[in-house]
DNA sequence: CGGTATCCGAATGGATACTG
DNA sequence: CAGTATCCATTCGGATACCG
């Protein structure tokens, strides 16, 4: 049923609920835990693959699924139908099926869509601010790393 | 070498490297395709089941290996090996070396993995303020969906 | 204590073929 | 056009055993 085997997130055996918590406040491990855990479950999803770019690319306005899976480039069409249905069911995005012939879907960020975007935005800037430092400590790491390997 | 096979992203076959980009601006699909893919891998690092959580808890101060495998709860020493590795390759981390016996390792957040708290924050802070809407987004979904399975 | 090496099941995700 | 279904390679990641 469903798609296949495996979905990026939807079909999950249904444990892993999501629960209340305060944000991350860097004090009692107790609180990064329940807060952290359920951050980290939707970073997962803004942190995967593709649902970035998808989200971003709707922000300009609402497209097709054909239209989105030629602008994603690389993207396979399970991986993007999988995608699409999983922001569907976080809410972020709406899908709008046209009963024509041929048919016709759209797919459009919901408000909440939207404003997942001013965050996502943000830790953006934080990594093109820091691209190069972090670039530069990868480079360094690895150059160790070699150099013990050429020693023993 | 290294770590048995797998490894978060340390020992990729040397491709993706990191490109230069503008940040998403929602515009020209190729900015897109540029800008954020970086975002994204180093989204992906950020959002994997572990980084964050770790990320905030040495946000209250350096921690040893065992101590923070206590702390996490649930983490194998492989993939608190993994991350932490990941973290400092990425200079997020620093690990430092007391050659005692029995030896001593602390892991500390250096200024770029404290600078990082800042944005994940604001998208832990978006997470918590919708995490209803999210959950209630997910159960309508998830009954329409039954719903149709009913009937066929 | 702070790791590494190895084994192996589980999940991820691309390619391809088929459908209303 | 907009998906589903199936197959299959790759990767992930826990469990376990061992090392300086």
């Amino acid at each position: 049923m469903s798609l296949g085997h495996s979905n990026v997130t939807i079909e999950a055996p249904d444990s892993g609920e999501i629960g209340q918590g305060e944000p991350c406040a860097a004090l009692d491990p107790v609180q990064i835990q329940s807060g952290c855990r359920t951050v980290s479950e939707v970073l997962s999803r803004v942190g995967d693959k593709w649902s970035i770019l998808i989200v971003m690319i709707l922000a300009s306005g609402p497209r097709r699924f054909n239209e989105l899976k030629r602008l994603v480039d690389g993207i396979s069409q399970r991986m993007l139908t999988l995608t699409l249905r999983n922001l569907e069911r976080d809410g972020l995005v709406q899908r709008t099926v046209t009963p024509s012939i041929p048919p016709r879907v759209d797919y459009a960020l919901t408000p909440l869509g939207h404003s997942l975007r001013v965050p996502v935005s943000a830790l953006g800037e934080w990594v093109m601010a820091n691209i190069t430092t972090i670039k530069d400590a990868r480079e360094r790491f690895d150059e160790e790393l070699q150099q013990r390997d050429r020693l023993g």
